[in-house]
DNA sequence: TTGTATGCGTTATCAG
DNA sequence: CTGATAACGCATACAA
């Protein structure tokens, strides 16, 4: 039932290769001719088999995208731009949750291979390095580095450590907790850590460091550590988390307390999520240029495919939003 | 470079049929000759080719996925089931956000055809009926009846704005505002609006309807409707809002104007979303089971690609979640 | 400028 | 139970 070139052939009384030849605008064409395939497509209501197309070509135009969680609003928001940058560069999205899950991540990356993308987006990675290089595909990273060959993409975690600290030691908080992502994980997020013992050490200030689970983030086990928390140190003053997720279950948690925000207590958080859909309440965060991570990832990633070298690391520039937690 | 199955047959002295035969599991074979095929699997580090299969067979194993804005909390919490129970049924998930462009919308039915997805769910929706006939692909839908042909899923829409509404005039609210999702767009969430109004006429309440552009929902198209409704209308004290974000939004500008809640002002949303990621303020809301819609649309879209018929109609149940807003 | 023939990697239809 | 061989729909080297 399905209409083929080979139909438009007969219909307009030339051959397939002619008929491909105006569908892919290649070499010289009358304008007859192509008016006349036009016709014919329309009346026979022709659709492309990209499928096929792919067989042949051996490209997909398929990018593959691996993320932890899409319902994340830091990924949503991220795939949202992968997505649309994608599609303006000629290239599908095809999703892949991971769930922080190891072997699904594995999978994920076989299905990938089988589905002939041409190319994958990591912004989850649970996989060891050496899983990592067998993956023999262009491959763009967010927020982690694998090796000098995968290049990746990142906002200037160091930097958004050091201000957002800064902030707080400027705000003459005296015992200040950083909630971390997991630090296992080796992901450049681990800078934001390091800045923050820099700034804390070398200005003498108390704090305190704890860090996410490492299977994974389930909004309950943010809770639970936030509480625990502030169990475990009542007198803290100023917190450092390293999401506007965890930072809101802050928010959360003193509001359950009776602590004032920011006179008891002071919060800045991280991604800078809360400009989108998910922004209610106006925490101090350090933005991360979402869009921008996204645009760059879509077009190093298509550098790679086609072979032409994208930069081994891209870092983008955080910015501080004070607004009312700090 | 790429090993295929025309490789292995050389390689274990079987013709491609064989090979064939026992990667799909297919008629009777020897223990023998599957260890042997599976050896030569690992030593030539064969990986199938899917898109060869998927022309061969005609079934891709994709499905199509249209929604406005992958960002917006309820989609990409819907999104997420979606594609986890996908996976878990052998299928892949194409994602494509329409940002509520027509166009584009269109764009991406042609493209998800081209690309010989199996099947389309549809999340977005701002294309004709007729537009929509054409597809002529397994399609469940939204929170949209087309036609009795095109299956949907939808929560208990009127239900729901029953409950709401209920609630508020429970608690006394003397003028109660309705912020609502585009209404000429003919989506099923339009019942909330239904039922919102026969609970206020029926108890003589005085209310007021607003609702959001038809050209995509823009966090801060939210913020400047919902400051012009309590600049036009100060003494709003009671408020349904049509999705937990735009609740938010409410909320944030009952701050800024120093309305206490749920004292002064309350508030109830819709989604349920505030559960997830996205939980922050304690929101009062009808949750919708978005997990169990991702399921069923995922279930009922594949019972349509094997031609066995889902259900015409799904509606699921709602829950009112009361917390601090009312 | 246009057509013929072959290949892309896999599945399916037949004989044997 | 196994193996040629023809599809699947399109692109392309090579001819004409």
């Amino acid at each position: 039932m399905t209409v083929t070139i080979k139909d438009l052939a007969e219909k307009v009384g030339v051959s397939v290769t002619t008929i491909s030849r105006v569908l892919n605008n290649r070499g010289y064409l009358s304008n007859h001719l192509k008016e006349r395939v036009q016709e014919a497509i329309v009346e026979l209501n022709y659709q492309p088999n990209e499928i096929a197309r792919s067989l042949s070509r051996k490209k997909s135009n398929i990018i593959g995208l691996i993320i932890p969680d899409i319902s994340h609003p830091f990924f949503s928001e991220l795939t949202k731009y992968i997505e649309y940058y994608a599609y303006e560069h000629g290239y599908k999205v095809l999703l892949c949750n991971s769930l922080l899950n190891r072997a699904k991540e594995k999978e994920y990356i076989d299905l990938l291979k089988a589905s002939q993308v041409d190319g994958i987006i990591m912004g989850s990675q649970t996989i060891s390095v050496e899983d990592f290089e067998l993956i023999n595909l262009p491959v763009i990273t967010i927020d982690r580095k694998i090796s000098d060959e995968i290049p990746y993409i990142c906002s200037d975690n160091y930097e958004g450590g050091r201000v957002a600290t800064q902030l707080l030691i400027g705000k003459e908080c005296k015992k200040i907790a950083h909630i971390s992502g997991n630090l296992q994980l080796n992901l450049l997020a681990k800078k934001r850590h390091e800045a923050f013992m820099e700034q804390v050490v070398q200005h003498g200030v108390e704090y305190v460091v704890v860090e996410t689970d490492i299977n994974g983030f389930d909004l309950k086990d943010y809770e639970r550590l936030v509480h625990k928390l502030f169990n475990d140190h009542p007198d803290i003053d100023g917190v450092f988390a390293s999401s506007d997720v965890i930072a809101m279950q802050v928010v959360n948690e003193c509001h359950r307390l009776g602590f004032q925000i920011p006179n008891q207590v002071k919060i800045v958080g991280y991604d800078g999520i809360a400009q989108g859909y998910n922004r209610n309440y106006m925490i101090s965060t350090i933005e991360q240029p979402i869009k921008e991570m996204g645009k760059i990832a879509v077009e190093n990633l298509i550098k790679q495919i086609l072979a032409k070298n994208p930069p081994a690391e891209t870092i983008l520039p955080i910015k501080l939003l004070e607004r009312e937690t700090t």
